[in-house]
RNA sequence: CGGGGUGUAGCGAAGUGGUAUCGCGCACGGUUCGGGACCGUGAGAUCGGGAGUUCAAUCCUCCCCACCCCGACCA
């Protein structure tokens, strides 16, 4: 991609009207752009991280056998008058159209998909069975906060289960949970992001967050770092012992963080308001048990900022980098200017995304923004280098500039580094 | 929804009871070219919205809206 022709140019300040890290840094090197609090449009820059972000969970959650699909995101009053929620959740956006009909944007899909699953669960032949999608979500929230990690329109992943008992529900619940730690070491997060017990609502003892360690976040969580695993402040009352090894609450210490997802046992709470049953062996009509687990894309996004970022701009980690490498060409000379338009095509000949810095601009700016823009990868062409026949690579993350001969050679290394294994642990 | 703060050009800011200034960015010309270069010329604002006071309001008063922060809320 020539920078040049780029929607979503750098900001030289960052926007008065954010005071997040993430919006911030966002905003600012054009990655997105608030429409409204809490409401954010995705530039190009910022759509490809959204994308690759979806291709790791979609890859992960393809592994355990989850089958993509899109439900609407306009939904019938009755449907969520039938589980008795369009009274009682608050956030939801509730709309009438010209004929008075009522509707509700889909603040969680539950209502849809229970109803959807009818069509070809009969028989404990048809289960177990794993749906999701990738869908914008819509909730009120009284006060969106914090750039992408809180908003009122979001994009999230949702994947709902469906079993004949316990047994098979737990093992399935289990392997979400693997998929998602998956999820979040191929992001760039994992090593902050911790298995949280949290409340379980009115039919579960615990539903489980992954939350990611940073001071950003808005919910607390006591860490038992003998475990590794945390207790949401919001159940630490109830839950005054680490549920793993049964150490005391005040040997658990107290962090922020950021829900970056959640997995969470219904049991029958939705399908028996909608009667989803199959038939045993005998011929029984029992109730499925259902699980949902969430993951919510942009707060993912923001999350990886607020973790990997310094006072230039954003880190990313490769597997989420909207490009790899950042070519930066520091003249206009003629043969400059040929050396790098050669050295672009090599690269993307190999088969890596290339952000080449072609803009008529100053060399000060250029460094800046692609500092500001975090690719991990950095590749410098000026008068410099080809006179030296070198040139000069140094990685976002790194401090130092390094000066190579071989500059194929080492970008196939580095290509080898950034492909990750799907549905491996890491 | 309670409390606090902020709204002036695309972005960041200054300012005044007499219709507005600066930097960046943008356009044109020239000089530059490894960490946000420089000179010249130029375009760009119904000063968040409404009402009121006044000869006159961007400025004073009232109401509203938006955004940020703290709290409450978060199926």
């Amino acid at each position: 991609m020539f920078q040049s022709k780029l929607f979503g140019k750098t900001l030289r300040d960052p926007p008065k009207d954010e005071q997040s890290i993430n919006a911030r840094l966002l905003v600012q090197a054009g990655y997105v752009e608030k429409l409204m609090a809490g409401v954010y449009s995705f530039l190009p820059l910022g759509l490809r991280v959204l994308n690759k972000i979806e291709n790791i969970i979609r890859e992960e959650i393809n592994v355990i056998g989850g089958q993509e699909l899109l439900l609407p995101a306009l939904h019938p009053r009755e449907a969520w008058e039938q589980t008795g929620r369009w009274e009682t959740v608050d956030d939801l956006y509730k709309l009438t159209d010209s004929s008075g009909r009522d509707f509700a944007l889909g603040a969680t899909h539950e209502e849809i998909i229970t109803p959807l699953a009818k069509r070809d669960i009969s028989s404990y032949r048809d289960l177990p069975l794993a749906l999701y999608q990738f869908q914008t979500k819509f909730r009120m929230e009284l006060r969106a906060k914090s750039g992408l990690l809180r908003g009122r329109e979001f994009m999230m992943k949702d994947l709902y289960s469906f079993h004949v008992n316990e047994e098979d529900f737990n093992a399935y619940y289990k392997k979400v949970a693997d998929a998602y730690k998956k999820i979040f070491n191929r992001t760039g997060i994992g090593e902050r992001t911790v298995f949280t017990f949290a409340s379980g609502g009115t039919f579960s003892k615990y539903s489980h967050e992954f939350q990611t360690l940073t001071s950003a976040g808005e919910d607390t969580i006591y860490l038992c770092e003998h475990c590794g695993v945390a207790v949401n402040g919001e159940i630490i009352d109830e839950q005054k012992v680490c549920p793993e090894c049964g150490r005391p609450k005040d040997d658990l210490k107290i962090e922020k963080a950021i829900e970056v997802g959640n997995i969470f046992p219904l049991k029958t709470k939705f399908s028996e308001p909608f009667k989803l049953t199959y038939k045993d062996e005998k011929g029984e009509d029992r109730p499925v048990l259902m699980g949902c687990y969430g993951i919510g894309l942009g707060r993912v996004t923001g999350t990886i900022v607020e973790v990997h970022h310094d006072k230039e701009g954003i880190c990313w980690p490769s597997a989420v980098a909207p490009y790899q490498v950042h070519l930066v060409r520091l003249s206009d000379e003629p043969e400059i200017v040929k050396q790098a338009n050669a050295l672009y095509e090599k690269i993307n000949k190999l088969g890596l995304d290339v952000l080449y810095d072609d803009r008529d601009a100053s060399a000060g700016v250029k460094l800046k923004d692609a500092d500001l823009i975090g690719l991990p990868l950095r590749l410098v062409v000026s008068d410099k280098t080809v006179k030296d026949g070198v040139y000069e690579l140094k990685e976002r993350m790194s401090s130092r500039a390094r000066v190579v001969k071989d500059i194929i050679g080492e970008i196939d290394k580095y290509k080898t580094f950034i492909n990750q294994p799907i549905g491996k642990t890491l």
